[in-house]
DNA sequence: ATGAATTCTTAACCAAGGTTAACCTGCTTT
DNA sequence: AAAGCAGGTTAACCTTGGTTAAGAATTCAT
C-alpha cells in the first residue's frame, strides 16, 4: 500500500528531518520507496523458510521475533515496538531462508522498504547508509549482551531485569510471551511471580 | 615484539597473499604495523575493565573469552584457535572498558595490530576493510545462532552438538572449560557424559 | 620416581523448572 | 444470559542441574 504522508508518525519524521537532517527532497525520495503494510494481531510479517526481503519501520504496534525448536516450543528472541526496524537479520543480508518468525502481537502499521531499493538509496544518501551501519552496530552489542545474560542469569534474574529495565512491556505483552522470552513454561513464570510477591 | 617473517604461519601468508591477493608491498606494510605477542598458558590477553585496543591474529595456541557473573561463576562465550582474530568486540569498537576476559588456554603466539593503525591501513588498502567487514558480518551471524542455541537447547543437546561439530576441541580444551561453555558445573558435565556413555 | 597439585568423577541431597491436568477468570459469540 | 474459549494460576509429581564433599586419576615439579 502506498504511504500516505498523514499515516506517518511524528517520530519517523523527527528521525529523518530533525535527527538525520534529511532535505525535503531526500525525505520524499525515501518515502517514495516505502510501502505501508498493515499486519493484524497474530498475523505473521515473516515466516521461517521465507526470505526477508525488506526492512520495516514499526509506525505502530509491536511484534515478537521467535524460533521454534524440535519439541515445538517457541523461543522469543526479542520484542519490537514503535520506532524499531525489523527484519530477519541473517536472512536479510544473505537473502537465504529465515529461521525465525516475526508475528504481530498488536495490529501493526509497518513502513517497509525493499533491500534492493534501500541498497540503491544508501548510495545516493550516505547519511542513510551511516544510519543503518550504526543501527547494525548497536544491534550486535545488544545481541552480545543478550547472549551474556542468557548464559549467566537464572530465569528469575532475567525476569527481574525485565521488570526493572522494560516495565512497560508488561502492559502490552501477554504473560505467555514473557515466559517464551525467558525460555520457561507459563506455569514456571506464574510460580516465579507468586514466589516473588510473597517476599 | 617485532614480527619476524619466520614466525608467521603459512596460513597467515596464504590468507593475505593467496586469498586477499595482497601485493608484496601491501603485505609488508601490514606486517610493519603488527607486533608479535607471546601469551603463556593461563595468562590473560585482556581483562574486564581494560580497553581492547587491538585485534590479534592467533598464529598459534587457543584462548577462551569469558565473563564472570555475580556469583563468581565463569561463562565462556567462545573458544578461539589458530587463524581466528580476537578482541573484545564491543570494547574494540566503542573504546570503552571490556566486560570480558580473554585468557590463553595454551601458550599463544599472537600477531597484533592496534585499532588506530588498522583504521588507517583499511583506508589505504580497501581489500583489508572489506575483509574485516565480512568477518564482522559472520561474527554477527554466529552470535545470533549461538543465542538461538542457548535459548532453545538443553545442555545435553548443546554438548552433543559440540561433539558433532567441533570434536577436535575435546583434544585441546579441559572439561571444566567445556562445562563453563555449556553453562553447567563440572559435576553436571561428568554426569551427562556418563549418562550418555551408558546409552 | 615420588609427592603435590590439579582435574575429573561420583554420590547424596536440595532447589528449580518441566509436565500435566484441573480450575478460575474474563472475553467473545450467539 | 449461556456457552465456549483463551489466558493465567495452582497443585502434584518428575527430571535435571546445583552444591558439597570425598575419592580417583592425571599432570606437574622437583
Amino acid at each position: 500500500m502506498e504511504v500516505n504522508r498523514s499515516d506517518i508518525s511524528q517520530t519517523f519524521i523527527d528521525l529523518f528531518i530533525g535527527g538525520l537532517k534529511f532535505t525535503d527532497e531526500e525525505f520524499e525520495l525515501l518515502l517514495s520507496h516505502m510501502q505501508l503494510e498493515l499486519i493484524p494481531r497474530k498475523c505473521f510479517y515473516l515466516k521461517a523458510g521465507n526470505i526477508s526481503k525488506q526492512k520495516a519501520y514499526i509506525n505502530k504496534g509491536c511484534t515478537r521475533t521467535f524460533t521454534v525448536d524440535e519439541k515445538a516450543h517457541e523461543h522469543i528472541m526479542f520484542f519490537s515496538f514503535e520506532d524499531w526496524w525489523i527484519a530477519d537479520f541473517e536472512s536479510y543480508y544473505t537473502q537465504q531462508p529465515a529461521r525465525q518468525y516475526i508475528q504481530a502481537i498488536e495490529d501493526c502499521e509497518l513502513l517497509c522498504i525493499s533491500k534492493c531499493d534501500l541498497d540503491k538509496l544508501e548510495e545516493q544518501i550516505p547519511k542513510l547508509k551511516l544510519f543503518f551501519q550504526e543501527k547494525k552496530q548497536k544491534m550486535i552489542f545488544a545481541t552480545l549482551n543478550n547472549l551474556r545474560e542468557v548464559k549467566s542469569l537464572t530465569p528469575e534474574e532475567r525476569y527481574l531485569n525485565l521488570v526493572k529495565k522494560h516495565p512497560y512491556i508488561f502492559q502490552r505483552i501477554p504473560q505467555q510471551y514473557i515466559a517464551a522470552y525467558l525460555d520457561i513454561e507459563p506455569p514456571s513464570l506464574s510460580r516465579l511471580r507468586s514466589r516473588l510477591s510473597k517476599k
